[in-house]
DNA sequence: GGATATATTCAACCCCGCTTAACTAATCAA
DNA sequence: TTGATTAGTTAAGCGGGGTTGAATATATCC
């Protein structure tokens, strides 16, 4: 088998692994917190961009404007973001995740974390080590490019 | 920093990469498919557990027996999935996935993938191995708990 | 063989999230 | 200034996916 073969195979397979299982606790969370797929994924995107408006969040879910500006108003209502006026240009708003939003979705990184987190705990610390570094490597580079991309 | 929380930190860091990036690809995905995130996740676990019955699709997605059996009807529909009777129970249907549907969720599984595949075109091949090696570790370890907990 | 349990489906109903279309308000440009 | 564009909201309507409750068919138990 070619190293490039290797390469792909190791990572369709962790691939598999991990959405099977990501699926399941999103799910769980979904559950729990009531909120729709949509919704979770403005907030994923407020933690990760600070703050944008609602065209943006409709464009990155792939929906309306108007499906948005809905989304946006039922977070709103459930006091997870805010929706203040953009003073440079008032036809804009500006969303932004409220303490109580931003705490419910790090509870959720949290979750998802404790799993791999569990996983950890039957390996040596030699593993535990290089895991730790493959993984700071990762996040690092998918750092760099998704400046490029995004 | 104690080693534990540079672990802890690490493993944050990279889950909240990797959600980040999954929801949008997730989305994507659902819009390209028009499929529902309930549908693939029953996909999914057909795809990892082979074949099974209704109740235990529903029991997974913590609905009713009901709701799982449109769901499952719908996906019947649109031929992604195949309902048999259960030759040894016959109140019993087997649920399996069709050649169209194995195809349909595997492309997922792939585009998944290939953006891991493309963070590591910019790394050395030592550092692709070492990669390679946590990523099976997890796997592999992943794999063997999760025969204990399901 | 009759009562009970299990697996699934059917029927009626409700809510959420999406779409299109119409509307308001602010900004830009000639 | 006015006409076009841009950001966002609102309204009406549709379909998906959820619920409960009953119906159906098969299995199992005594």
């Amino acid at each position: 088998m070619s190293p490039t073969k290797v390469l792909t195979e190791v990572i369709r397979e962790w691939s598999e692994v991990f959405m099977q299982r990501s699926m399941r606790d999103f799910k769980r969370f979904m559950n729990e917190t009531g909120l729709s797929f949509s919704q979770i994924n403005i907030l994923m995107r407020l933690v990760h961009k600070g703050s944008t408006g609602v065209s943006e969040i409709g464009e990155q879910l792939g929906v309306t404007n108007a499906a948005a500006s809905q989304a946006v108003d039922r977070l709103v209502g459930l006091e997870l973001i805010e929706r203040t006026e953009d003073p440079d240009d008032r036809r804009a708003k500006r969303l932004a995740l409220t303490q109580k939003g931003r705490t419910l979705i790090e509870q959720g990184i949290e979750a998802r974390s404790k799993w791999i987190e569990s996983l950890m705990d039957v390996l040596t610390s030699e593993q535990q080590n290089m895991i730790i570094t493959a993984l700071t490597l990762l996040s690092e580079t998918a750092h760099k490019t998704n400046k490029l991309s995004t």
